[in-house]
DNA sequence: TATCATTTGTTCGTATGTATC
DNA sequence: CGATACATACGAACAAATGAT
């Protein structure tokens, strides 16, 4: 039995304490925490107590609770992807999407249309409700099973007069060829987020709870720097990184928009 | 009084007919919800379950529970800061940090030792336990009010023989331009992680519930690809994104790390 | 295959504490 | 100060998932 004697609430001096017996090494990652019924005992207080120390812990991420299994110590390990997100291509002009090799996808992608949100659409410079061509994909990396959602939206405006119109499911790297041999030298912004997924994501996703989804968006300029293409990659932050490569501008820098 | 009848827990139910009011738009962004006993009044369900309901929503980020006031829908707004992550650099040789002028030190960093671990080691190609130079800094937008956690470590051995070991606290822009006179050609990469925050980071970073932290690491690297120093910057993704600028490669891509 | 013990999930009830207005 | 609202805590019962018998 562990003396429970502190400030704060019962239930957060329980979550301390277990948080504490993990952190110090008497439960080591992967390893089962004690039942409920056990911890009720260890500590002398009511099963809603306990329930809501575990609870606290669950959201911080420390550990996993499996129904009808019991409680596990998440292991922070290294995540078992890292996304390196850059371009590159080769003499003939091709391009190449890092580690493009090693995503999979699930079904095969059917495009659809749809048209611009608030958000979409500043980043196209477009108003909202404007057309897109819209794919969305599924992935999974092969050898660590993580999985992520990708998804192009190409304004009607950009597909209009290019191949792209007929076959708006071209992956990204061929879409860049088009542009390119359309007249266009390209280059590309990126920003990156994180939230909580969306119920839905969560399930496509597979992510255990409290995980965060690494939310990028990558947006294709083209010569006179107007955007052509808008991607968005969400993958579970419990599993993948981002890398990005970076070498000094000659220009000073841009101030952060307020 | 809306009717309840779906499958699933049905605190899952009151979860989800909520979710769909907000959605909906009869709950707008920052007002009120009902208070809990107008949920158990208006779904017929009793506390437990209107508060399992309710924690559900609050883990999902979609609202925001005030002890004493009530429930507050969140607003899915832009996030207030974009941070560049670029390095700019005049023609005097002078490196500039994006959007450095926008955030102010909180207090003045004070210096101090520590070591390698398993992570910030691999990322120096050191071993665990190799002594360091540490510096903390809390920052504050001034504009938004968001604050971020930046953190500097320098190897002793890169530190040695330059004004990095008498002066720690060096800023980062400053510390490059210390290398580069010191005859390195220096290029940077970058890694981004998500994961929700530790209780302290919490605290120093003043989170609300359910919000992840975007979790920056940066190595400079010298003219032989050895890393010279480590930078960590850890900002709740609530307020905040990251902007990165990719151009093509010439290179093909390198392979994903298994 | 079927059953059972264990463990977590869900739901009710009730009482009291504490922050806000 | 009182009224309202959320937070904490206890007790009890049954449901559902899991793994072993």
């Amino acid at each position: 039995m562990t003396e429970i004697q502190r400030p704060g609430a019962l239930y957060q001096q329980v979550a301390a304490a277990i948080r504490e017996a993990i952190l110090s090494g008497e439960f080591e990652p992967g390893a089962p925490l004690p039942s409920e019924a056990q911890l009720i005992e260890r500590y002398q207080v009511s099963r809603p107590t306990v329930r809501n120390a575990v609870a606290a812990l669950r959201a911080e991420g420390l550990i996993e609770v499996h129904h009808g299994k019991g409680s596990f110590v998440r292991s922070d390990g290294q995540p078992a992807v890292t996304i390196e997100r850059r371009v590159s291509h080769t003499r003939d002009g091709k391009f190449v999407m890092p580690s493009g090799s090693v995503w999979n996808e699930v079904e095969e992608p059917t495009p659809y249309r749809s048209r611009t949100t608030k958000g979409t659409g500043q980043l196209l410079s477009l108003g909202e409700e404007e057309a897109l061509f819209t794919c969305d994909r599924l992935l999974t990396d092969a050898a660590s099973g993580t999985r992520a959602m990708h998804r192009t939206l190409i304004p009607f405006e950009v597909a209009r007069g290019t191949t792209l119109a007929e076959a708006p499911n071209t992956p990204p790297a061929s879409a860049y060829e088009i542009l390119t041999q359309a007249g266009h030298k390209l280059w590309w912004s990126e920003t990156v987020r994180a939230r909580m997924p969306l119920p839905d994501e969560r399930a496509a996703l597979q992510l255990p709870d409290a995980t965060p989804v690494l939310h990028l968006s990558r947006v294709t300029h083209g010569t006179d720097d107007h955007p052509l293409i808008l991607e968005e990659l969400r993958v579970g932050a419990d599993r993948a990184e981002l890398a990005y490569r970076i070498t000094a501008d000659k220009e000073p820098a841009r101030r952060t928009r307020a």
